[in-house]
This record gives structure tokens, sequence and C-alpha cells, in this order.
DNA sequence: TTGTAGGCGTTATCAA
DNA sequence: TTGATAACGCCTACAA
């Protein structure tokens, strides 16, 4: 087999900066950290040893060192949706894990539809009480403002699910939703039998970034691909299953010749309860969003058949991540960042709590 | 809004036990690290206490204690298969992210198909160099030997992507092929506009469990769900490009109404190839195995309509955290390393290197 | 069988 | 402007 050093490199300590650089673990560390109180020759002396041995800090021992205690808010809109909720649960948990690392998460719901509200409560966020924190709201021009204010104040700011591309965000943790859009009219189109029928669009709000960008890229995909099918205007659900319920009955009383649903939000509950009471002619294509218990049942009983989703493991651990990098003016890695558009079929969904 | 406890909760070190428990460190650390010498009143009663104060251990503050190296090995097929690349890929990469981890991570080619050439390797491996090893390798006697022998004397074993589930390897890591066969199935049945035809299946290996699965997920949606469509015997390319070029157009000669193609293994230069080509009457589904820069392509010219796919980066990244637990004597957090079956489509392929 | 003391790589306090 | 020195939580010779 192919040796493996047996000789173990060892890399670099602040030590042996100090030995090369002629000068004391004070200094070096000052150095390192951009601290002041001394003198330019020096810090050149320091960098070039620091060049010279290709150093890298060692994080664990840092850490170690300063018992320093990391502090992470996610703001999230306060609705009966249970990606909502499986986003908690993932904050909670990755909060139990990572008590050990020092770093401590915590929560708050922010009424939603309401910007006003969530630009007050991030405006009294206090920067010693909190390190970073993490939004998932839509985008307005109060919105961003706080945010840009935050972060005048030191906290690190990550837009979570929901862009805030016109704020001083640190970064965007989600998926492109325009291509999230795409996939799924591409799937809707390939499942749908006929060529020809109407498509209805069951949305949250019409104000939330994610949903418009959705269905922009449904709507290119349709156009393009599947021609004879036609798209009607979408369905304003508000994340409330009632209003659904007694919405959907209309839009088909309206539509007759409507053979596949496309549900942009995560808010399922209604469409599928509406579904399951039967009555409609024919067997609907649906195509919905986030794997979730109710959807993960729905996909099961062939209820719908095929969920656009992201992994919300993935979205809160990013987050973290990169929330921790950017307060230690860290580089992130980009690539363990990008989140992936799941595809999933009754066929590939994993096992719950997978 | 919600305030963290200001007041940080600090959790109980080594010192708090040896105090409770009225002993020392030392003491402490024996127990800790069931290293023999002490009694088992005072084991009993350091035991107490840890339970008491409800320790847990600082993994990092231990590892820069310890300055433990882990090493770990990967045996792959020598095959000329772009899946196999990223594997590669991955591997280097993690090893240089974690080197400041002290972990040290290597591979090695074995010639494939060859279960006897991977035995003696396994064999060969000496305890004092490697802490664990991951192994892809088609599962015969042999094998399964080598790796119990090679657990015996303290190794920890990984079976990668082809489970060697009649071994004693700690732990798989993988997909679950027959649902991802399954997949490809459902997928290729939607896609296809017609009712009847038959598919063409192309395999790297008969030998192969993955393969075998695979095939035999995609045989029971078809039987299930598509009645119309014959799925024809496999075509066994071995990870020949060339091989491949050679028997494909037989099969097409023999077989003129083939509608689709089932590509069951990661080797698809071969039938990519052959379909650039063009001479074939109809446009084929393509549904394809493991996102790689062909398979991309293939997508993004409408070569292929489907891949199924499993992330190379947290195959990897999985292996090491279960060999590091492994070894550590330390459980795993099972949902964090199940391994998702992707399906992309043109739309919701990640960009490169993501 | 148990304890003392020193060290891992980094940070931070205090004195020079 | 700099440098000793002690800590962080854990492990490990060596001594008792």
């Amino acid at each position: 087999m192919i040796k493996q050093d047996r000789d173990i490199i060892l890399k670099p300590t602040v030590n042996d900066i100090a030995r090369v650089a002629g000068v004391s673990l004070a200094t070096v560390d000052r150095v390192l950290n951009g601290r002041p109180g001394v003198r330019g020759v020096t810090i050149e002396r320091v960098n070039k040893a620091i060049q010279q041995l290709g150093y890298v800090r060692d994080t664990a021992a840092a850490n170690l060192a300063r018992g320093r205690v990391y502090r992470f808010h996610f703001l999230l809109p306060e609705s009966n949706n249970e990606f909502i909720s499986l986003l908690e649960e993932q904050i909670s948990h990755l909060s139990e894990v990572m008590a050990l690392d020092r770093t401590r998460l915590s929560f708050e719901k922010v009424p939603a539809f309401d910007p006003q509200a969530m630009a007050r409560i991030i405006s009294e966020i206090d920067p010693e009480d909190v390190n970073g924190i993490a939004i998932f709201s839509p985008e307005t021009p109060s919105v961003r403002d706080a945010v840009d204010q935050i972060k005048k104040r030191g906290v690190s700011v990550v837009a979570l699910v929901s862009d805030l591309p016109s704020s001083k965000r640190d970064h965007f943790v989600g998926i492109d939703n325009v291509a999230a859009g795409r996939t799924a009219g591409q799937l809707m189109g390939h499942f749908l039998s006929k060529e020809k029928g109407k498509i209805l669009v069951v949305t949250g709000s019409m104000l939330a970034r994610d949903h418009l960008e959705r269905r922009l890229g449904f709507d290119q995909v349709m156009t393009e691909s599947f021609p004879g099918i036609t798209v009607l205007p979408s369905l304003e659900g508000r994340d409330d299953p009632d209003l659904l319920e007694r919405l959907l009955p209309d839009a088909f009383a309206t539509e007759p010749d409507i053979t596949g649903i496309y549900s942009s939000a995560a808010g399922n509950l209604g469409l599928i309860k509406f579904l399951r009471k039967g009555g409609l002619d024919q067997k609907m294509v649906v195509v919905g969003h986030e794997l979730t218990p109710l959807s993960r049942d729905a996909l099961e009983q062939g209820t719908f058949d095929a969920i656009i989703s992201q992994d919300t493991g993935h979205l809160i651990r990013s987050t973290v991540r990169i929330l921790r990098a950017k307060t230690d003016n860290l580089p992130i890695n980009i690539s363990q960042e990008r989140i992936r558009i799941d595809v999933y079929l009754k066929e590939n969904m994993p096992l719950l709590g997978g």
C-alpha cells in the first residue's frame, strides 16, 4: 500500500513564529489578532515568519483558550407552517449539539406578513447579546434598513430561505428559487399525460420573494417546453389552511379543466385536505414544496407526485457555520454552503428524521 | 426579544468531577478512558459524579492534549470512472481541510473486478499505520474474511457505496440502491411519452451489488406501474467506454423498439458517445447515475433527461466522521450520515463544484 | 492504587 | 512597545 508519512509533519505553532521572528508569544498573538501596541517593523517581522512557516491557526485551541461563546439568533415568521417547525427543530437540535462548541442558538417568531414588526425586532437586538442573526423575512425597505443598521453595530446577518439582496446581509442561505420553480415545471410537464390542460398555482403570499421567483421559473419552463398547458393566476393561501380550503372549490368551479396543481409554498395542509375530500373528476398531478410530515404522507399516498425541497438541517448548519466565520472574520467554503434543490418522489423519500 | 441566558451555564469539567468524587484528575481520566489501575469503588464514585454533573467530554481539548493523529485509508476500484475520480478529489480536498484536525486521509486504487487483489491488499494493511479504512468493493467471501480479520486487529471499517453486509464492517456509507433503482424507474416511466416500448439497461458489472440492486428496484417499479414497458436484459459495460460503444449498436439492431435507456453505473462515456453519434430513429429517454462533468454536460445538452446521484462530498465526509467516531468509540449521529438519493434534472443541477 | 506536575496551541493579564 | 506567565480542558509521565 501507499505508505502514509509516518514522520508526522507537524504544523508550525505560535511558538515557532515567535522563535523565527525573535519576539515573544504575546507579540505574535497581538499581530495575529490585529491588536494594537506593536511597532510596524515588528508586525512586518512577525508576518514574514507567518508566511515563511505557512502558519495556520488551530481554531480548537484558540476557542479553548478564549472560552468564547458565540450567540446566534434566528428570526422566523410566525406562521403555522410545517417548514418553519422543521427549522425550529433543527435549531434546537443543533443548539444542543453545539453547546460543547460554545455556540448558543435561539430563535424567535415574528408576526408574518408584517415587515414593520420584523424591522422593529431587528432594531431592538442588542449587539452585546448576539453575535449574529439569521432572518427569514420578505424584503421590504424597512427590513433592509434595519439590517444595514444592525450590521453597522457589528452583528453578522444571514438571509435565510428568502434573500434580502438589496440589504448589506453577509450571506444568503437558501436555494435558487427560480431554478426550483423551473424544476417543478419540468416535473409537472413530464408527469402530465396530456399535452393540454390548466395548472392551478397555490402560493403563500405574493409578497414573498421566494414564491414570486418560483412562480417565475415555473412559468418559464411551461412556456418554453409545454406550450399547450395554461398556468392560471396564483391562489394566495397566506399559510392559512382554512382559507385555502374555502378558496379551492371556487377555483375548480371556475376552471373545470385543471389537470395539475403546483403548490409553491410550504403550507400544504389546506390543499391536502381538499384533495383528500375527493370530488374531483380526475386525478390531479400535484407538485409541492418542502418535505414535511404532511407532504411526506401525501407523497406516500399518491396525493402528491413530487416534492421540491431544501434540507432544513443543511440550512441551519450552513447558517451557523457562516455566522461563525463572519464573526471570526474567517473565509467560508462556498461549495459546502450551497443548498441543493432536492427532488423527492415516493421512491427516494428519506426516512423520517433523515 | 427572548433573552438568551446571559449567565453562561458552564459545563462541568474533569476538575469538577475530581472535586465532587474526591479524587485526583488522573483518576478521573483513567475512569473516563477505561484505563486500568482503579479500584471498583473508586470507579463507582467517579461515575456517580459524572452522572450527577452531567459531564460531557470536550473532544477538542482532548485531541489537543493527546496530539492524536487519525489515519484513514480509502480502497477504491481502479477504473477509469468519473465517479471514482470525484471520490478521489473529495478525499484529497478533505484531507487538506482536516490536516488541522489531526486527520490524515489517503487512498489507493485496487484492480477492479478482482476480489482476490482487494482481499490481499486489505490483509496487508498495518494497524500501526492506519486507524480505519473505507472499502469500495464487490462483496465476495475473500473480501468478507479480510474485513473480519482486519477488524479483529483493531482497524475500523466502512463499506463505501456498495455494502458488504455479510462482513463485520462497522458501517455502510452509501445510498439504498434498490430505492435508487426505483426512483430511476419512476422517472423513466413518467418521462416516456408512450405506454409501450422497450428499455435498455446498461450496467457496469453484474458482480457489483449496487448495480444488481438498482436493476432490481428499476424492474419492480416498471412491473408495478408501467406494465406496457419491457425491460431488456442488462448490457454489461465493465466501465469500458470502448466496449460499450461497440456493444450498443448491436443492441439497437436486435431490438428496434427501444425508447429508453437506463444507465445504472457511473461509466457514461461510451453511452454518451454513442448517443451523440446520432443514427437513432427517435429521441431516447435516458436516465443515468452520478452527477459528473460528463453526465452534467449530457443533462445540459438534453442527451440525458435525469440523473440519480449521491453527493460524493457527503460520502467522504460521512465516512471520515464515522471512522473517527468508531476509533474513539463514540456514538454516531445516524440522521446526519444518511446519504440522500439525489435527483437531478437540467433545471436543478448544482453549479460545478457545488 | 492514586496523585503531582507539565504540556498540547492559543489567549489574556499584568508587569516591565 | 514588549515579554513572562497563567489559564482553557484534557491527557500522561512519573512519583508516591
